[in-house]
DNA sequence: GTCTATAGGCTGATAGAC
DNA sequence: GTCTATCAGCCTATAGAC
């Protein structure tokens, strides 16, 4: 089925898992080796550094997610068929669907993200990857609410990507906060209250410069 | 004017700082006892440990929050002046009006908040102290929106905190993604546009059981 | 209450055999 | 490409003088 990851994919996704459960810092190369099943200093021979490393690990992903949330935005993007609603899909969508329906490797991604955005100590790395997708949402968020100040666009989006990995960070804080009734580990079903939750917020912030209809 | 921080105080005030600024495995004990101007052997005088630190610079800040919160709350709960739009800033405003008018400890705490509620490793510590108040307020959404199921209310709330721990986190990434023209620190401007958004997220999500009018 | 000194272990990173 | 062995430094926490 699978085929045998090797050597420099295993240290990968060890990293990313481990990384994702207790932070970057909370983490010894040693227990990345130990879970990848393999010696100390092959760290240093894939990679310079655990720095290295974990910039290895958020490069690893970032075309497939930023192509994917491209094409859909391209769909619709600069026509009248444009909406906020459409809008969010396409960016929340395909960081759902992959958290969902592949391997382990994108669910810790998301938690591991959700890590690095909220620290100042990494942002200039969450900056270098993300952004340049960042920057055609919020564009399109312009466009299609002209008369909106820039700021409050960039607010809307800075409330849409916390809400996001909040919900992507997979805690157990819901399961706390409703006598484990509510599962942290169901994305799909969090997605879509999600999606509702900043369709709205964004409408709300944005209103407005919200064109006719 | 301000009388001369004892150095418990002190030391607590360096940890906060430096916790929101790093995380709290980047941080030593003998970069928060330089800062806190102290010797590295008085940290485990105050404190048992550098995880009860931690808790501590938590705990400090927590009653002045919750009652105020709880407060402001009460004025309307169970009544039928009660709407989302007074339980969200009954939510944020005391945070909100902390971060902007108090000295810089709050403003650390909230950033430092940020962090810990992203990771599963502190969740356990964030539950314990912010949880008894966030139950006051999800069981108010529940009573305005009755016909409206448990498990969205909580996710509706999830989002909420999500939405404006990464406002309040201020990494930076607002200046970033603006060319240098929003300000993340200017948290008063951010609040307005974060409790507009919040507002219309929950009635967005909640809608199915919103009152009549 | 505050200090210095240090224990004991773990850290990230490297050297060099195979 | 993978291994073992090890370095030099830093970590948390404590002991004991003042």
């Amino acid at each position: 089925m699978t085929e045998p990851r090797d050597t420099k994919t295993r240290i990968m996704d060890s990293a990313e898992a481990l990384f994702a459960e207790a932070g970057f810092d909370a983490v010894p190369i040693r227990e990345i080796m130990r879970r990848a099943d393999a010696r100390l200093g092959l760290m240093s021979y894939y990679f310079e550094s655990k720095e290295a490393l974990l910039e290895a690990v958020i490069a690893r992903r970032i075309d497939v997610l930023s192509s994917e949330r491209k094409n859909r935005l391209l769909v619709f993007a600069g026509t009248s068929e444009s909406s906020i609603e459409k809008i969010v899909d396409a960016f929340i969508d395909p960081f759902l669907e992959m958290m969902t329906t592949k391997n382990d490797g994108w669910r810790n991604y998301g938690r591991l993200i959700a890590h690095l955005a909220q620290s100042s100590r990494w942002i200039e790395l969450i900056h270098r990857y993300f952004d340049a997708t960042s920057e055609l949402f919020i564009a399109e968020l312009k466009r299609i609410c002209p008369n909106v100040p820039d700021d409050k666009v960039v607010r809307g989006y800075v409330c849409t990507v916390g809400a996001m990995l909040h919900i992507f960070s997979i805690t157990g804080r819901m399961r706390m906060l409703s006598d484990g009734k509510v599962d942290d580990e169901d994305i799909a079903k969090s997605g879509a209250d999600l999606k509702t939750f900043i369709s709205s917020g964004l409408k709300g912030t944005l209103t407005e410069g919200e064109r006719r209809g």
